[in-house]
Formats: C-alpha cells, structure tokens, sequence
DNA sequence: AATATTAATATGTACAAACATATTAAAACA
DNA sequence: TGTTTTAATATGTTTGTACATATTAATATT
C-alpha cells in the first residue's frame, strides 16, 4: 500500500490522512485486531503533525471504525454488518437485483442554471450551468419514481452519455469520478401537480421523498439527488448498530 | 446561563466545554439559526484554547447538533433531522438533546396475542401473550407521531413500569436487556381513518411509516416497532459510504 | 520465586501561533 | 447610483510543543 500523501494537493492533509486510514482498515494486513502503526511513527511517515493524523483518526473513531486504547493503541474495530453496500446500488442494479423488470419512460437532459440551494451545495455560482437530469422510471405497468438529479460541472458530464447505462458506471468509467460518500434525507410528503402528473396519481397523494447528496473520495460534491417516490412502491431499509 | 468551567476538575476541559455546549443547543436564545458566539470569543470566555473548544464543536457537529459555516458561524441544527449517529437515540433523547419540548397525549398499555407476523418475528406462537404499547407523542401544539411498540416475553417487562423513562434505559437498568442492532423500513402511506384521527389529520394525508425491528447483543429481537410520523414532522437521515 | 519499582510506549489533554479561505459589510471608485 | 475593492469577521488547516496518564515489559528488590 502507498503510505504518504500528496502535499501540494489543495485537498486539505487530514482528509487525505483519513482515505488512507479508510483504505488501512479494509487491508487484511490490520485486521483481527491487530495494531496500526503508532500515531507519532504514521505521522513522520506521512510527513504530517500528529495533530493532523489526530484529525483523521478522530473522524474513524467517532465513526465507530477504529477502537483507541490509552497506553495501548489503535485497532480497527470489529466488522460490522450495514445495509451501507446494498445502500450504494443504483436504482436499475437495485431493481435488477430484486428480478423487477424496469421500464424508462422519461429521460430528459437539459443544462440550466442552478437554483440557490443547489449552487450552495456545489460550491460554484448561480451564473454557471449545470447538468440536470430527469428520469421517470418505474415497471411495465406505470411509472412509480421521477429523479431529478443535478451534477457538479467538474464531472465533465456533456449530456451526450448514454444514460440507460448505471450512473455511476459512467461516472467511473468514463469520467474517474469514484463517489464514496451519499448524505440521504428521507421524509414524507404530498403529491402537487406536477409530481402526481408524472407518477399518474392524484395531487395530496403520499410521497416518499428522498434527497441525496453525493461525494467523491475527497468529499467533493458530486451529484444532488431528488426522488420523488409513489407511496408503497418503495421501501428503505437502514440497518444500524449501536456506537 | 453560566458560561464558565471548572480548571481544577479532573474532568477534561473540552468535554466540560461539550456538556455546557450541548445546554447552549437546548437554550431558546440560540434557536432559529441564531448563532452561537464565535470560537474566539467564547474560547476566551471559557479561558481554554480555541483547539479545546473546537474538540468540543467537532463532537457536537458530528452529531449532526450543531451546523458550522465558514466566514458566518456556528448554529444549532433545524430540529426533526435525525442524525446518523443519533440513530440509536430513542425518540425522547433526540428530542431531548435538541431542547425541544415533548408532550405525551397518550400512553396504553395492553397485553394481546400477536399477530402472525409479530409471533413470526418473536419466534413464539400466537397462543403467547405479549406487552403491546401505544404512545401518541409531540409538541405542545398537537401530536405528530403514533408508535405501537411490542416486546418478547423474555424481556420480563411486567407493563407496570414508567414508560416516561426512555425505554432502552428501562430494559437495560432494570431488565438488563442490551439493545444493540435494529433494522428500520422507511415507506410513505397515506393515513387510516385510525391513523387520521391520532395524528389529527385527514385521512389520506401523507405518512412517514417506520417499521423497526430492535435485536439484542445475540441478535434475538426484543421489540417490534411501528412508527407513524406525521408528513414533514421527521427527517430521516442517513450518511453511507461505499463499502 | 514472588513482588515491587522503574522504564518504555502509546494515547489523552492542552496551549500558542500562523496562515488560508469563505462570507459579509464597509469604503472607494467610476 | 451602481459597481468594485477592501477590510473585518469567522471558521478551516496545520504545525510544534509540552505534559498527563494508562498499559505493558523490563528490572530491581525482598
């Protein structure tokens, strides 16, 4: 494994210290409770203050990922069981996985400048355009979920791609976007207009709504998310362990 | 309020600085997005160091408590967002640590023969008696969450306890029953006449509905929960990551 | 050989200082 | 007056340093 950092990258050291711990922790090399290096010797060797990797490590403890014994030192915690995997499909590998046929009956492309919220969230200005893209998507018999999804122009999407291909294949793939990271907010809501027009449905009617924030590997915005869900058509399912 | 710390107390400065903090979240003067003092000035205040206090906020905004801007300040979070590592909170802790007042309209408790799929879940049969619990709870101005709460036999409670104790604290002070995985299904449905009525709502109107199965350390389940929020009273949020 | 002391090791707590960057308000300018 | 520039403010990043405390291993003592 490549242990050190890049220093001149303007992605701030600590967070750069704590992908490189994320990636420790997944190497067999620490598992079963063996010990990371020690704080002061991991320090020298990225050329950071143990105040930095501090930083990092604080992150993963709080996260439940490392266990910090005084005297003693730093493990990785025991594996935990998490729906985090199963959160991480897409929504066409999701269904696929479920054997649930899945037709596409709206695709729309268009490049609009982002509302405030939006903007905010990218980092960028309300005067740069960006890729929106909206999807109607349900089975054969009607469409039960409409997607709104924006992009952050660093992704160099061009709206020319192929998107009945996963999302974030493409991503990937073609663009090296590797996301890491997905904030979700799910709530209740009614239909208005324009959404119970899409879903076929009537307008009050319930909704599960879902935001989705996503970010790269160095926590850069990546994409925003809105789904708006038909009532009983889908199901989140989270599964936690006490911290 | 008082705003200053014990130097000579054995217990560390910066979570002194947590515990007056998380008071600050509760206090009224700093609700609807008024700031918190900034670090300098309150460092000062306190006679620690800026890093103390920050090893303080860090806690507090990782609980998804506090939100910080750069250039603005640090406020309190919008309440009804359920934090990531707030998961496990029960729903009066959470409410709790973010000062919002909390009413109780209704508490009954019953013993009934469950149905087939709770028994399923318990692993019993329907011939066996179980604790069913009902709780209408929400802000002064009116209800917003109906729960219906079942418990397995082997958590020994009688249905004479005080359920306005959290109820973790119940099973694991008194019982010793030590939760520790809980699954969760998030859907929206529109409410029931029954569901209408509790929630003082229409019929049809959007509903949050929860589903939680609670396990102890053994992973045998301890409770079956249904949660009834009322649409754009609860906020679940979840942060994953790629595994 | 059993016990107490000491040393080595690793994390925990805390401070001071400096510079970077985002945001907003005030001042200068056209 | 409207726009640009500048300054003030607040959080973000990073380093260096020092001492405290828990744990374990090595050493000395009885």
């Amino acid at each position: 494994m490549k242990i050190s950092l890049n220093h001149k990258s303007p992605i701030p050291l600590h967070i750069q210290a704590e992908e490189l711990l994320r990636k420790m922790i997944k190497d067999p090399q620490f598992q079963n409770g063996k010990l990371l290096p020690n704080e002061i010797d991991l320090a020298k060797q990225l050329a950071i203050s143990r105040t930095t990797l501090r930083q990092a490590l604080n992150k993963l403890v709080y996260e439940g990922l490392l266990i910090r014994k005084k005297g003693v030192g730093t493990k990785v915690a025991d594996a935990m069981i998490s729906s985090k995997s199963a959160n991480w499909l897409s929504f066409s590998q999701e269904m696929k996985a479920r054997g649930i046929p899945i037709k596409n009956f709206e695709l729309h492309v268009s490049w609009i400048y982002p509302e405030e919220i939006i903007a905010n969230f990218f980092n960028i200005k309300t005067d740069q355009k960006i890729l929106k893209l909206e999807r109607l998507r349900g089975r054969p018999e009607g469409p039960f979920v409409y997607f709104v999804s924006y992009f952050h122009p660093r992704t160099g999407l061009t709206g020319e791609e192929d998107f009945k291909r996963p999302l974030y294949d493409i991503l990937e793939a073609d663009y090296n976007i590797i996301t890491e990271l997905s904030k979700e907010e799910i709530s209740a809501k009614a239909a208005d207009k324009f959404i119970a027009a899409k879903l076929e449905t009537e307008p009050g009617s319930p909704i599960l709504f879902r935001k989705r924030f996503v970010y790269d590997q160095a926590e850069r915005p990546v994409e925003y998310n809105l789904g708006y869900y038909k009532a009983d058509s889908f199901v989140y399912s989270v599964e936690s362990r006490r911290g």
